[in-house]
DNA sequence: TCGTGTGAACCATTTCACAGCT
DNA sequence: AGCTGTGAAATGGTTCACACGA
């Protein structure tokens, strides 16, 4: 379910700010969604709320850990490995939660042999040697548009079968690849035609919506 | 409606592979969906198509572009001119599509004063004064996920009402500031919660999903 | 009493299927 | 003949409302 990662994360920082036990209504309210939403995603992991007062918040992470996949280890490699790349090194939630970054690569001798984060970028070209005793389950492209098509082969051809791409450019793959898409202008515009609508509303209107949630990308098949 | 973008990216590339004329199958194909609800989505745009034919790509892409608001001028600011900051700068779709980068804005005055593309980057301090003369419509927040909520309402107090968060973290804004969320290792959890499933399928069992289109975030309110 | 868990009602979206235009 | 545009059917997801347990 794709709700799943958007409750851990205010679940994360519900914790962290000392709540021990949280109520479906809160957990709504933060996510700015329906409690009866929250009470059927997360009965759907099994019954661990309890009548009166609520989840306990950390046994929930454990369960969502749990149903995301999350308590296993997904070596991941980025290929690409310029401003966007390092920008994924570094960021929180990539190195941690069951993700681990099992390789950088590039092509360009400039970046090839430096050190980013706690990994050394290394040629393209010797993916499929470190695929071998890897056997990394998830593959992002961060590399330019132009060269997206031939990594995501590159990709697959060392048996990735999940890739996420940054790059502007829709991508072939296998049907049995999974691929996803991140692309920063689509929110934009997304944000663009939303606020085009607001702005066209006459006044009195009821808006056709204010705002949105922790959004996660939803599976359009 | 939150498939368009998807679409104007297909069509983008279809016409500059020299393609004219598009069905609604072929479009359907590469977003990996049904033919009726692309018919569907098009045809609220109004009717542009020709029967027994198929529809003019580029004036479908011009129509689209209108219909997302992405035909006008939409200025956006960037706070936080790291790595994810830079790249959000060069990425392509950032500034083109009516979206200008506006202005740059940081705290750290290793980076205040840098060229950064187009622009140069300000301390977070002159955006009250830029804001007054160039009304930015978006912004976007690529500082870490301890100064966030503090970006946020910067933003907000300037009188910006849309606001593209980078940050893992939950934000606090007035209910009619739209507030989307990019987040990476969302990303990733979705890509491992899937690829856990298929692992944990009996073999011969019916795929529970085998892959995803370009995928935008869609509302959760 | 408070808040979960869940059938049932409701609503939105997707898909089908085909009439009608080119 | 080919492909759009669109009612109507089917599907899936959301919300209501309430019984039940703590």
């Amino acid at each position: 379910m794709v709700r799943l990662p958007v409750y851990q994360r205010i679940l994360t920082e519900l914790l962290r700010s000392g709540a021990s036990t949280v109520s479906s209504e809160q957990l709504a309210t933060l996510a700015r969604m329906n409690a009866a939403k929250v009470r059927k995603d997360l009965s759907l992991l099994g019954s661990f709320g309890t009548r009166g007062t609520g989840y306990d918040a950390a046994f929930l992470v454990s369960q969502i850990d749990r149903a995301l996949g999350v308590d296993r280890d997904w070596p991941v490699v980025i290929v690409g490995i310029g401003n966007l790349g390092r920008a994924l090194v570094n960021s929180e939630g990539f190195s941690s939660r069951g993700f681990r970054v099992a390789g950088l690569f590039d092509v360009s001798p400039a970046v090839i042999g430096e050190q980013v984060g706690p990994v050394t970028v290394r040629h393209l070209d010797q993916l499929g040697e470190m695929a071998r005793t890897e056997r990394p389950a998830i593959g992002v492209i961060a590399a330019p548009a132009s060269a997206a098509q031939e990594v995501a082969e590159a990709l697959v051809g060392v048996g990735v079968r999940s890739i996420l791409n940054f790059a502007p450019r829709v991508l072939n793959v296998p049907a049995d690849v999974m691929l996803r898409y991140v692309d920063l202008s689509i929110e934009l515009q997304v944000m663009s035609f939303y606020q085009s609508r607001q702005a066209d509303e006459v006044e009195g209107d009821v808006p056709l919506m204010r705002s949105v949630g922790l959004s996660p990308s939803p599976e359009m098949g």
